[in-house]
RNA sequence: GCACCCGUAGCUCAGCGGAUAGAGCAGUGCCCUUCUAAGGCAAAGGUCGCAGGUUCAAUUCCUGCCGGGUGCGCCA
């Protein structure tokens, strides 16, 4: 169990035996500077209300009862009462010890919070036919963090990625193929032959046509023609074997089907592919996939079968104006399932595949209202899963948003060059240019996910290619380059002794309470989903250390001091390259 | 129009019921023949949008107002 859980366990059994209250979630706040304590609470002010005694006199009866007659009062080396508020002090052979049995483990930091639950986390969601843009990379930052963060508690942690493989942004794109390959720009041959890195530069090039073509109206219904076509052509994708289709689309007056089927197959592996290499340089392996193909034929039959959705204006609808949510469109006037209608039946294939205890969806944040009225369908389709969704910002730059809505996108690659260039101009006094080059694109992406994760979840950021891989900031370059400069302290010190006994100074003193908060502070990440928590407490870690390392000698002449020294670069090592595995980052 | 979110230092943001409101950036003054200065120190900067209310205690909870964002049936 945790430390906090053991002083709120303590104080609750503690106010039960003498106030005979029943306080079921006592306040205890963590380490903010040695003044209040390594642990510290106000619950005497919660009990003096109820018993109308004064809160310093029931700190005193608490105190007291603690230190003589708890579990936990051998841990301190004292506990105050100021005025009420109750400071508890750690021993120090009680952190030594605590920190190095963990350390040697490698169990510090871990927590068993999420023990036998099976939690999945959907997150990334790029869709086939369509670039990789920086929206995607958000999603994916917030979800591959939160993903660890829960494994990290001990759940069964599954991380699924939902790819678009139909809809109505695939029947732009092959429109705006078909119109190339009429111009001559490449015939169907050519095309199905490209390599991948040029077919994913074209259907980049035909999706922003399509989308063109799609405002005008003689166009669009030639395009929705051929939405229909690809639905039908989509039930014979590999993955959709023993997929029971439900789903009768409208035959194409327009299109051949041997053609669009072609293209698809191709458009489709390609961007597959495409993905695959992306997901990689980002650092995730997903453990399943779903494709909107399966979801809409499953969520199709949910919704014709249930009476909670209606028929209006030639789509089927769900209406939750009744209960203060809004009208959601399910399946369209073309038979076709929307969004919506897809989500139905990806949440009804999660649970059965999986039956996981919790289910974490993590989209844009316009998306919010969109999954409240979705979560509320779920629960009165019955579906016994909890849904959680959990939302990203935008990335801006200070004159502004960066998308825009022609179809035109920033994406991944276009910033991450950005980065890496800046990377090599600004290190390249201090390293050779191949060896930057190497890891440039690494530093620039982990720079990138420390940049969104490090604000709360769901607000906006503001990128800025000159400073975020500044080195005197609150970067992710600051802790990687902290965690390297460790380890090369380490690596110099050799072998050394760890020990439980050590004479610490204040500041020393202030760095190993920091460091026997870490479990405290996963645990808190993970709870909250909140990978800032964890992205501030490093960012503060670091440069504890780095104001240490700039005052004291490391690898001194007296090996006592040297060995406590070079224990402080090993457990500030340790919780930095765990952290920054939490974060996602490399 | 309705619903939800946000207004904290010049800028970007933490904190979200407790004890003196914290960081980073920018700006000011310092510290390099360096255990990676690819770093650190010091000072400066705030009626926590405004007005009420609840509470022993409010930046944090509630109500109203002002200012900004997002979403409101066939995109995802």
């Amino acid at each position: 169990m945790i430390f906090s859980d053991k002083i709120k366990q303590t104080l609750i059994k503690t106010a039960e035996n003498h106030f005979q209250i029943n306080i079921t979630n006592p306040n205890l706040d963590l380490y903010k500077g040695e003044k209040f304590g390594h642990y510290s609470t106000s619950i005497s002010y919660e009990i003096a209300k109820k018993v109308g005694k004064k809160p310093s006199d029931v700190a005193a009866i608490l105190i007291d009862e603690i230190d003589s007659n708890s579990e936990i009062g051998i841990f301190f080396s004292r506990i105050e009462n100021i005025n009420g508020f109750i400071n508890f002090y750690l021993r120090d052979e009680f952190l030594f010890n605590l920190i190095k049995e963990q350390v040697e483990k490698e169990s510090f930091g871990k927590g068993n919070l999420l023990l036998n639950k099976k939690v999945l986390v959907e997150y990334t969601d790029p869709n086939p036919f369509k670039l990789f843009h920086i929206g995607h990379f958000m999603t994916n930052a917030l979800g591959e963090s939160i993903f660890r963060l829960i494994g990290n508690q001990g759940a069964t942690a599954v991380n699924v990625c939902y790819q678009g493989d139909v809809g109505i942004h695939i029947a732009k794109t092959i429109y705006g193929l078909l119109y190339f390959i009429a111009e001559k720009n490449y015939s169907l041959e050519d095309f199905l032959n490209f390599n991948t890195a040029i077919t994913i530069e074209e259907l980049g090039k035909a999706y922003v046509y399509g989308s063109k073509k799609y405002e005008e109206e003689n166009e669009k219904i030639k395009i929705q023609d051929l939405n229909s076509l690809i639905f039908t052509i989509s039930q014979e994708i590999p993955e959709k074997e023993g997929v029971q289709v439900v789903n009768q689309y409208r035959k194409s007056k327009h299109f051949e089907y041997e053609d669009i089927k072609k293209i698809y197959f191709k458009g489709r592996k390609d961007s597959l592919i495409y993905f695959e290499e992306i997901y990689q340089k980002l650092g995730t392996k997903f453990q399943d996939y779903f494709f909107e193909s399966i979801t809409g034929e499953i969520g199709t039959k949910v919704v014709k079968e249930s009476p909670l959705f209606i028929e209006s204006e030639g789509a089927v609808i769900w209406d939750g104006k009744e209960f203060g949510h809004n009208v959601q469109v399910l399946i369209n006037s073309y038979g076709i399932p929307t969004y919506g209608g897809k989500e139905i039946g990806l949440n009804l294939q999660k649970k059965n595949k999986y039956s996981p205890d919790l289910s974490i969806v993590c989209t844009a944040k316009e998306q919010e209202f969109y999954f409240k009225d979705l979560i509320e369908i779920f629960k009165q389709l019955g579906f016994s899963q909890e849904t959680i969704h959990l939302a990203h910002g935008e990335l801006r730059l200070k004159s502004g948003k960066m998308s825009s809505r022609t179809g035109e996108v920033v994406t991944l690659e276009g910033i991450v060059s950005e980065i890496k260039e800046h990377i090599v101009v600004n290190f390249s006094s201090k390293k050779n240019q191949n060896f930057l080059e190497s890891i440039a694109e690494k530093i620039a992406i982990s720079s990138l996910k420390y940049l969104i994760l490090k604000n709360s979840i769901g607000s906006n950021i503001i990128y800025d290619p000159e400073k975020i891989t500044d080195l005197n900031g609150n970067t992710g370059s600051y802790l990687q380059y902290t965690y390297a400069r460790c380890q090369s302290l380490l690596k110099k010190g050799g072998i050394f002794n760890l020990k439980t006994n050590y004479s610490i100074t204040e500041v020393e003193r202030d760095m190993f309470v920091n460091f026997f908060m870490f479990p405290e502070i996963t645990k808190k990440a993970a709870i909250e989903y909140s990978p800032s928590t964890l992205a501030t407490y490093l960012f503060e870690t670091a440069k504890k250390f780095n104001q240490y390392y700039n005052e004291n000698k490391i690898l001194e002449e007296d090996t006592e001091v040297k060995d406590l020294r070079l224990f402080i670069c090993l457990i500030n090592s340790y919780i930095l390259k765990m952290g920054i595995d939490l974060l996602g980052m490399e």
